[in-house]
DNA sequence: TTAATAATGAAAACCATTTCCAATAAGGAG
DNA sequence: CTCCTTATTGGAAATGGTTTTCATTATTAA
């Protein structure tokens, strides 16, 4: 199976190999870290905790697979302004928590909010939909963040 | 006026002037450039056109004026996930054509689009409203991207 | 087990963006 | 208009996240 096509369906293991590529401790270890994790990891914070259990792997290995994930579709990358980049599990077949981002310019605090999530899939659904036609585009992914200044921000001006 | 409140009224050379910063000539030119350009500019880019008027303005200046202006809510600072930021005139009082942005994650090309915008638009302004309400944020901005496969790419495959 | 080749780690390279710092220039006061 | 304060500047150097290089190792299909 050419790797190309290797995004949106299968999942995990299966996935991973089906698509060419072999399944490996770091690969293990890194897919492990972020599934378990919430939040917004950079690509060193999963390398210092996987550095206590498997020392050996290395950051650049972390980066190449973060990379394939990414590709896969199984992370998301995201740019919260910081930086750094940032990754987030996408969540598996049993539809974890979709949600969007809400991040503070001046301290770049994330909140992962859900509500009116609903609504705003369905419109993107729609607009999907419709953008793909016109533009002949193959949409597979869409992002959305709010910007703004938090509470503390807000106090300390 | 303190700088930090500067944001969101007033406009041009008066908004530049309130706010305690003085009008230059790389401030001046790196604003016409922005404001006729189309599209996406990076801060290379900008360089680039200025530096034939302009040769004594230097590619820092280009930096830390984009940094103002996007603090002043003048500019746009984009991610289309090539590596380097992008810049964009946020349109004036006349209110231009307020549009989002479909990224191919291929070639990297980017569509302004302007279908759907007016129900996204009131969409997100609801959604603007409920989220800063429970979560305490003053949201001042707020971004959408489509990401997938340009018809071109699609071919090559 | 073996061969073919994908994956790896460490160090070096990359490169967009920032920081430093001495020199310059904007703009209010007089 | 001139002076003075201080924001701004350019150029070079530093920064720091990410990529590349390359020789070595490990995975997988046969």
């Amino acid at each position: 199976m050419p790797r190309g096509e290797c995004k949106g369906q299968g999942w995990w293991h299966g996935k991973f190999r089906g698509c060419g590529y072999r399944l490996t401790l770091g690969r293990e270890a890194i897919l492990d870290v972020l599934s378990k994790a919430e939040g917004h990891l950079s690509a060193e914070d999963i390398y210092m905790k996987i550095h206590l259990k498997y020392p050996n792997v290395g950051l650049t290995t972390v980066y190449r697979t973060l990379d394939v994930l990414s590709n896969l579709g199984m992370v998301y990358k995201l740019d919260f302004g910081d930086g750094r980049a940032r990754y987030e599990f996408a969540e598996g077949p049993k539809g974890a928590h979709h949600h969007h981002h809400l991040v503070c310019t001046q301290c770049n605090k994330v909140i992962d909010y859900t509500d009116f999530i609903d609504d705003e899939v369905e419109l993107l659904n729609q607009t999907e939909k419709g953008l793909g036609q016109k533009y002949k585009f193959k949409i597979t992914n869409h992002l959305i963040q709010f910007y703004g200044v938090c509470e503390q921000c807000s106090g300390k001006n």
